[in-house]
Parts: structure tokens; C-alpha cells; sequence
DNA sequence: TTGTACGCGTTATCAT
DNA sequence: ATGATAACGCGTACAA
């Protein structure tokens, strides 16, 4: 039977240098294999003279492990799974900003793969992260694909989904309560006299987040005894800003008699208050504006902006510390629901009394 | 000699079920785990009918391939390393997410490692981005650390730098002039008449964008012979946007006499905007505003934000490209210079006559 | 077209 | 404290 060193010299002579094993640092150390393996990995096990030996070798052969072979034999890659719309929004980017800070003082590392806002191939994305090794999942909101949930179900994997707390699934959700941060918002409104309000969302389809928001929306103005419908306008998010601003000028063109907008995200929100301001309406003397999300920017604007704000930064945190419990621990992954909520600041009022009518 | 069989009845027999393996897969098919690999590899190679019972077996066992034991085989991850300071900051974001993109068509995917804007301990992040298995490499600006420079030419990987487009570096960069595209602010704004200009910049250490883009400023005060000192305030990249406001105020407060201020970055730009208007100032016609970056907002500000337009997207794609070329067609990542071109909007305009001064 | 045998580089087990 | 051995799951010469 073949011994290593015989095996060792069968290695293709080509051209390029073959990467350095850890019979090749123990050779050169003049120990085994096996005596190298335990000076990187329990060095408190080997004899000093030897670890100091084995350590020059390393460095003299430019040795590093070999990160296969160790996931090989240890079935385990260190490597979680992230799955999002898109980095190119600021609350995702701070997600996953605050996810990989806090992954990475244990030695995990996020995979990230953007799946825009179109749910359909989503499936394909996940498996392809799984069979790239990813030992959990970060997921954005409720999954519908049965596709995926079935996967899921079968690949036995710690799961988390976050921006949606959603009491009734199956799969532990990290996040916030959507319908109740875009309820509050309408109901302050309400509160405040209005009567008279539209939406500005994101595109709804297969986002449960955006369907929260506006289901709250419409419970709002039914509970409010309010017969008369509410424009709600779906937008894309893409040249979000820009957007926010369009959907402000019909919304305010078709329906003069406007006093209040919700957005269901700050972009909206900051477009839509530039462009009244342009049109020469003063907010929130003459429309009062409610964001969502609580951009860094919100409190800067003129007037800062009242809005929800989205714990992003703790959802990543919280999410990444579950994941990790659930590989070094053992421990299940228990939803949790975080607080989202209303800050007050100067761009809602109560509406002008009906001199505007007039 | 134990046989494959023996060896499979040897592992675990623990709670956790074994992942099935492609032998599994094979006995359930009737072939052997050799066809297995072809079924998923070489389908072309086998027959039909038993490419479907393969496929069947599989699905059965809910198998997938393991992707530790096909790098080790093949010495590849498909993985290509991220150092990124942030992706807490519009462009990076965007950069990142642009790079993923067009990374996923080929079957390849970022790990990002965030390494704040302290670039001292980069050089253990690089290390461990690179015994994790990364196939190459995406840096920011340029690479001081003289450990890091010598762990990529040590390591054979393609790297790639971006950001900054580097003349005179041997690590290929893509990206473009920062010197230029500041340089270009500061003269359209000599241009314009202004000689009392500041310039709020981000932190420099270890940064060179930023000492680039504050070398062009103070160039070209020199060569337009101006001898007066312009002050140049770097503040911290975190709240950024408030930062920008609060340098912008202690700058009108101790140079009353400023009629021009340069960002660089939008974020300072935006914050300055707004607190030079909330302390009643005009914009233009009092201070002349110009940034850098051009998030999306840029436009949609009153005024509307001069500012450079920064190829974020671009660099992105064109980086994922240059590292993919590199490792299916084995060509040499060249570097390459973008284009980062100053865009005329309405937040410059020549200083007040002289009545300021009375 | 399909199967056999073996190595990729690491680490756990067991023996010394 | 150290070494020999085997096994992690896959892909590929080579043989059939």
C-alpha cells in the first residue's frame, strides 16, 4: 500500500507550486501529520520546543490550513446563509452590516445572495446556498414558496427570518410587528383630525411586510368610520426617492384635498416631502408626511421627519446571535419581537381647519 | 481492507440521520457511486434510463452534493473574499451588491468581511478570509500594510483593489481618480470666483481616497495662488450626515467669510445643506455646496446637489468580471480607470459681490 | 457505458 | 507528548 511520502511524490510536477500540507510542515518540523494538527488546533497539548519548531516551518513553507479538508472532516463550513431583496437599501445594508460584525467574533462568515424583490426563484437561491455549505439561514420576511419551505423543512438547518415577527409561523422570526408600526402611524394621524390620507408602499406582491402595512392602513381608516376609500399607491423601489416624489405630485394633483401621507418607507417619505415643498406646500401645515424605517437623514430634513423607526442594526445582531446559539448551543431559535415605534417629530400636524376648501 | 460498505455501517449511529452520500444515492439506483458523480457532472455520459433513476434515488434521499468534499477534490470554493470598511454607506453598498450580482451568474459568491474604517488589524481579516477559502480577492483603496502586500504575493490570488484607480501599483485596481474627480469641485468652484473655500472631508489615515481628494484641494488653492489657508475638517463616517451638519456650523461660525464648502462625501454634503439653510443662510446665493458621490437623493435636494458622480454599480460589476476572467480564462486582472465626472446642478454659483464683507 | 481504486488534506481514535 | 491509521465525500484514471 502506498505510503505518503510515495503519494506525496505522485503529485502532479506541473507548473504551479503545490500548496503545502501538513506532512509537508511536519517534515520539515520533524514531526508527523498529526503533531502539526494539534499545534494549530490544542497547542496547549504539544511540547513547546515542538510548537515552536512546527510554527517556523509554517511560516517557512508559507503553510495555511487548507479550509476543505478541515470542512471535509469536521461537516462544518462556518458559513451562514443570507438571502435578501438587496444590499442597495440603507435598512438591508445596515442588517447585514450589523449581522456579519457580529458573526464574525465567532469565526462565522455571512454567504450573501440578493434575490431582488421578486420572490419566484427564490427556491433556486437557497438551495444554491445550501450546497455551497451554508450551516443556517437568514431569510427576509414570511416564506411562501412551499417549494422552500419544504426544503427547509428536510435540510434540518437553523432557520431565522427577520424584518417580519410573525406569531404563527413555524420558522422563528426576528423582527417587528409591520402592521402595528404602520398602524401607529395612521392611527396618530387620525388622532391628529385627519381625514383625509393616502399610502405610498412598495410593490406588495409576495412582501408580506408591505401587505402589513397596508392592511393596518385600511383596518385604520375602517375602524375610524371613515367611508370614503384612501388612494394607497404601490411603487417600485428602485430610484426610490425619485419615486416617492412622482407618486407625491399625481397623489397631490388627483386628490387636492389630501391633508396627510403615509409612506411606508423613509425614500418614499423623502421625495414625497420634496416635492410638496417644490409644489409650494408648506408640512405640515398643509400635508403632514409619516415615514417609515427612521433613516439616519429622517431627523435632518426640514422638517425632520416623524417615522417609524426600524430596528435594523438589532435585528442583525439578534439574528446572528440566534444562529450561532443554535450551532454552539444546541439551542432551538425562538421568535422574537422587537419594538418599532413611532417617532414624533415635526413633519405631521392636525390639518388645516377647512379654509382650504373654500 | 474494509470496504465502502463495512466503513458506512462504522459511522455514528447517533439521533442525527447521516447526510446521504452519493454511494447511498448509487445503491438506491442500482449503480455504483461512481455513475452517481457522472449523473450530476457528465450527464451526457450515462444512459438515460439510469440518469433517470439516479435522479429519482436522489430526490428520494433528499440528496445534495457536499460541497467541503468537492472542493477538497477539485481545490476550489467558489468564493471570492470581500474587505470592505463598511456596508453601513451608500456607495459600498451598492458596490457590493453590484459585485454579487454579477458574481452569481457564474456560480461564484462574496464573503464580506466589514473592517470599519481602522485598517490596522485588515491584514488577520485577509488571512482569514483567504483560509476560508477565498479564490480571490476585492479590496478598498490602497493597500498600506506592508504584511498584507506580502501576503498576496505570497498567496497567488487574484486581487483586485477598487475605489481608487492606482497608476503605480502592482495590486490591479479599478476604480477611479479621486485626486481628479475632487480636483474638479474645487476648480469649477475657482472657477466660479469663489478664493474662501473649506472643504469637509472623512478621516484620511489609513484612507487614501480621502488624502487624495484633500491634496487636490489644497493643490489647487496653491496653484491659483491664493495663500490665505482653507480649512479642511475630517470628521467621523458614522452619523455621518448629522457630522456634516454640525462641522458645516462651526465652520460658518469661525469663517464667516466662506462662500464655498466641498464634501467629500454626500453624506457631509446633505448635512451641510441642511444646516446652512437652518441657519438661514442661502443656497447658492450665500454658500456654494458641492459633493461627492451622487447617492440618489443628490438630485432631489432644494437646491439640487452638485456633486460627483461616483461609478459605485460599475465598479462592482466590473471587479466580479476582472476576478472571474482571472479564474476561468486565467487572464491578468489590468487595471482600469472610470470615469467619476463632476455633475452641474444648482447647489454652486458665484460668491456675492463684496457686500457681505460691509 | 459503467465500476474499481485511490487521493484530495484534515482530524479523531487509539496505541505507544 | 507523539505517531500510525482511518475516515470525511467526491472526482477521475484506468480497467472492464
Amino acid at each position: 500500500m502506498a505510503n505518503q511520502k510515495s503519494v506525496r511524490s505522485k503529485r502532479k510536477t506541473g507548473n504551479k507550486p503545490a500548496r503545502p500540507r501538513m506532512a509537508d510542515v511536519g517534515k520539515l518540523a520533524g514531526v508527523s501529520a498529526c503533531t502539526v494538527s494539534r499545534a494549530f488546533n490544542s497547542p496547549e497539548t504539544v511540547r513547546p520546543q515542538i510548537l515552536e519548531k512546527v510554527h517556523k516551518a509554517a511560516k517557512e513553507l508559507n503553510y495555511s490550513l487548507n479550509p476543505a479538508a478541515k470542512a471535509l472532516r469536521l461537516q462544518q463550513t462556518h458559513i451562514f446563509g443570507v438571502i435578501i431583496p438587496t444590499l442597495n437599501h440603507a435598512m438591508f445594508a445596515e442588517l447585514v452590516n450589523s449581522f456579519q460584525s457580529t458573526l464574525s467574533e465567532s469565526g462565522y462568515a455571512p454567504v450573501i445572495i440578493t434575490t431582488g424583490f421578486d420572490n419566484r426563484n427564490i427556491f433556486d437561491h437557497i438551495r444554491a446556498i445550501v450546497e455551497r455549505g451554508a450551516e443556517g439561514l437568514l431569510m427576509v420576511g414570511r416564506v411562501e414558496d412551499p417549494r422552500v419551505r419544504e426544503f427547509i423543512e428536510r435540510s434540518h438547518l437553523p432557520v431565522v427570518t427577520t424584518y417580519s415577527y410573525l406569531e404563527d409561523e413555524s420558522i422563528p422570526s426576528i423582527g417587528f410587528d409591520n402592521y402595528q408600526s404602520a398602524r401607529q402611524s395612521v392611527d396618530y394621524l387620525l388622532a391628529l383630525g385627519h381625514t383625509k390620507i393616502a399610502m405610498i408602499a412598495g410593490p406588495s406582491q409576495g412582501n408580506d411586510r408591505q401587505q402589513s402595512r397596508i392592511q393596518a392602513f385600511r383596518d385604520a381608516r375602517e375602524m375610524a368610520g371613515i367611508k370614503e376609500e384612501w388612494p394607497v399607491v404601490e411603487n417600485a423601489y428602485d430610484s426610490a426617492y425619485a419615486s416617492g416624489a412622482n407618486v407625491m405630485h399625481s397623489l397631490l394633483v388627483s386628490h387636492p384635498d389630501l391633508t396627510a401621507v403615509v409612506c411606508s418607507s423613509d425614500t418614499f417619505a423623502i421625495g414625497a416631502l420634496q416635492e410638496a415643498k417644490r409644489m409650494g406646500l408648506r408640512v405640515p401645515e398643509d400635508v403632514s408626511i409619516i415615514g417609515h424605517d427612521d433613516f439616519e437623514l429622517a431627523q435632518l430634513l426640514d422638517p425632520a421627519l416623524s417615522t417609524v423607526k426600524v430596528p435594523a442594526a438589532e435585528m442583525g445582531k439578534r439574528c446572528a446571535e440566534a444562529l450561532l446559539n443554535a450551532k454552539v448551543g444546541n439551542n432551538p431559535i425562538v421568535s422574537r419581537k422587537l419594538n418599532a415605534s413611532l417617532i414624533l417629530r415635526d413633519s405631521a400636524a392636525p390639518p388645516k381647519t377647512k379654509t382650504k376648501a373654500a
